[in-house]
DNA sequence: TTATTTAATCGTAATATTACAATAAATTAT
DNA sequence: ATAATTTATTGTAATATTACGATTAAATAA
């Protein structure tokens, strides 16, 4: 018990979901925005800017790079990251159709 | 220590990331999508329909219905279900806004 | 070489999420 | 009144997430 049945879902519908998961934290909402303010930043950036401690926001980095919505090289001892321009397209695509099923107006309540 | 440092973040970035949670477990994406499909349905339709226990999917609507994205009414012995359309614009163009953050061209990798 | 700087990783604690069986609650049907 | 139907709730186990201190790793600077 307590792990998600993906099996029970279509590739779309899991699609879906971890695109969502991927901003579900106001952290990974912020990292985003400040990469798309910015264009690009290093982690400590980030640590100033958003106040949580260094592991957390490292931490934070690998989630959204390992869904693909970020990349990062290294740049002496710093790593410079930004948005996956290809993959944050792609996620848009999804989730705006998601977002944009119609709404029937005669609705139970 | 573990859970989320709300205080940090802005109001929106704190709307953006709940209204993300909503839909980021695919049994939650697949109700959205069958709401929409059939324009409403009950909770047993969804067991059929999904696969999860009883308990889970009551669980899952509970979630959706706190956000506000939808919402139900006592039908008799069931509980019909529908989307809630002014609450789901809401969250449309929230995330939209989001979604839509121009990508720079010049990207450091 | 020996600091210094920067980020990743490890270990761990606290909390949240997911799932389901069992039960309760509420309504309808007999 | 009793049974049947449907959903919500309770309790609980397994797993995942969030956060951070401490350490490691890797590059640059002195």
């Amino acid at each position: 018990m307590g792990l998600t049945k993906t099996e029970f879902f279509s590739i779309l519908q899991n699609d879906i979901a971890c695109f969502a998961k991927a901003f579900s934290h106001p952290a990974r909402v912020a990292i985003l925005q400040h990469l798309f303010k910015t264009n690009q930043c290093i982690c400590g950036d980030l640590v100033l800017e958003i106040g949580l401690a260094q592991a957390t926001i490292s931490q934070h980095l690998k989630e959204l790079k390992s869904i693909g919505l970020i990349k990062g090289i290294v740049e002496g001892t710093s790593v410079c990251y930004c948005v996956d321009p290809k993959n944050w397209i792609k996620m848009k695509h999804i989730l705006k159709d998601f977002l944009d099923q119609d709404l029937n107006p005669n609705q139970c309540c």
